[in-house]
DNA sequence: CTGTTAGCGCGTTCAT
DNA sequence: ATGAACGCGCTAACAG
């Protein structure tokens, strides 16, 4: 490349990725750049990596791409990752703890920029300690990292606020004179469900009354979760007049519980609010009332604070979410 | 690290990365895993690949990471990564084939291993031939290309068989008795719509019938797009007795708009059958009839046929859809 | 079985 | 403003 327009590789390379001395003659800049359009020259960026010792790419570590709530967080940091010139690798973990330390690793190998940790983190305190000490390792090495949601690690945090909203989704109800509400709660290693009960806890002492364990069921983050748990609950609460999902895959499922195995209406029997709003939240039937987080807004900042070279104390961001009232609340 | 177990790097390396000269004794072997160990030691990837002259990353190039249907694709994509110790970069494209294009160039830059092409491609045929002249660029210099669904260009595909789902479709409605069938089409420059209105076309033919251009209308493959053509259709066509959607988005616009803005009910007006069979299809009121698509076996079969070092000619597969008949369709 | 040596392609001094 | 030369961390021959 260099030799074909007849220059050193040193000129070759100012012109082509301008640093250093940056200053290039017009003529030898124009030879240079006809010859990479001719050769159809790209730069090769492992060579890049090594002797800049720094990549372009950041790490996204997220329980599974399937799953909506993570696709508008990959969303939010796609935008912002071009807004950068940057490029992404993505990792799916597949809920296992063992994993997200495994590509971790592998980020870390790749000499990723940054990494962002997507998706809630796990409460087990080993695999936080772990986790912890990988991480460490990561900086150490320049490597930046912020966490979408808590992780319980030392590390910049943005977060769509659980517990504010899990509040909301109950006064909602408690405003509509609901007073027998049952719970749908997810994994109990999710420090988002640990976040979002807290939440529900407050409203309800806010309101003098508490969470009686029987109200409360736990099961997966997903639609066939959200309707076991919905069954067991109402088997073992006949009287409930709400249920209170700690997100929309649970909600799905409660709503499809009710109306066929409970044959119950919604919202005429029973009120059901959601959380999370994803897209498909409309087009249920009814169409449910939720709390919305703003998450591509969230996998955007988590970006925006890994690019932000500002040493400090560590940034904990909170952000502000909605309740949206649809169709699948009602009066008690 | 190789000092720290007092050996020589091409020890370490052989310990560490077990390639050429395989075997290593197991002393030294035990003394470099131990400095390793020590100290929290991680290979430089960028630095392997420059010597190796190969990655261990795929790229994969999709519309829009938010949307299920890319979510399944790439699911399977990961599954595949996994079992092949591969790591996935993910550019979203955000429909623009200008930003396809680029991307793929980019990746070119990081000496991807392999680049994945999944969603539509465009009919543009300016677009597909500089497609095409990129993706040589990128064969040339030893990387591999597969793409899931058609992009008129020359490599390894693999597809859902878009044209016989749709004939299953119309199939369906026909079965049921309707006659006077609206169809929701996707963008005219999309390959797969192209291959699904085919598809409906062979089997209007089958049956002695012809698609009327007054029965068709085309939006937007979102929600939003379907609930605008169903609209354009009505209007035109207020006897329609049954909406075939070329994707579930379009079919969840077109049950909002029967509902909301037309006060039809489905089935009992108008039967609805949609494409994709997306996760939200059971969810939808009524629960949707759809053509459901093997989306995560075709990303992982992509997959394969990237690893799949077999020169030889261009392998095109086509994996076999279902219909799944649910609650939107019954009889005219 | 193990160490030595020569690049891989590029950024970066340091001269010129 | 330009070029020569070194080194980034590692792999791949090649010698022992």
């Amino acid at each position: 490349m260099a030799d074909h327009a007849g220059v050193s590789i040193a000129t070759a390379s100012r012109v082509l990725h301008g640093s250093a001395g940056r200053s290039v003659g017009p003529e030898l800049r124009r030879r240079v750049e006809e010859s990479a359009a001719a050769l159809s020259y790209v730069s090769n960026a492992p060579a890049q990596a090594l002797a800049r010792a720094r990549t372009s790419v950041v790490g996204l570590i997220v329980h599974d791409v399937a799953d909506p709530y993570f696709g508008a967080i990959a969303t939010g940091v796609m935008r912002a990752a071009r807004a950068h010139d940057l490029m992404v690798m993505v990792a799916a973990t597949f809920r296992s703890p063992r994993l997200e330390l495994e590509y971790l690793v592998r980020l870390r190998t790749q000499r990723a920029r940054a990494v962002l940790l997507a998706g809630s983190g796990f409460t087990d305190p080993a695999f936080v300690a772990e986790l912890g000490r990988q991480l460490a390792g990561f900086t150490a090495e320049g490597g930046r990292v912020a966490c979408v949601g808590d992780h319980g690690v030392a590390a910049d945090t943005v977060t769509p606020d659980n517990r504010a909203g899990a509040a909301l989704a109950l006064d909602h109800l408690w405003r509509l004179g609901h007073r027998r509400i049952g719970v749908l709660a997810g994994p109990g290693e999710l420090i988002s469900v640990r976040e979002r009960l807290a939440g529900v806890r407050d409203a309800l002492r806010v309101r003098g009354a508490g969470l009686d364990p029987a109200d409360l069921a736990a099961g997966d983050f997903s639609r066939e979760g959200g309707r076991a748990a919905t069954l067991e609950l109402f088997h073992r609460r006949p009287d409930l007049t709400a249920l209170l999902a700690l997100n929309d895959g649970m909600a799905a499922g409660a709503l499809a519980a009710l109306r066929s195995e409970l044959g119950r209406s919604v919202p005429g029997d029973v009120s059901v609010v959601g959380f999370d709003d994803l897209p498909y939240a409309q087009d249920l039937h009814p169409a449910l009332s939720t709390v919305r987080l703003p998450l591509e807004r969230t996998g955007e900042r988590a970006m925006e604070l890994i690019l932000d070279e500002a040493v400090g104390p560590l940034r904990t961001e909170s952000l502000p979410v909605e309740l949206v009232a649809r169709a699948s609340t009602g009066p008690a």
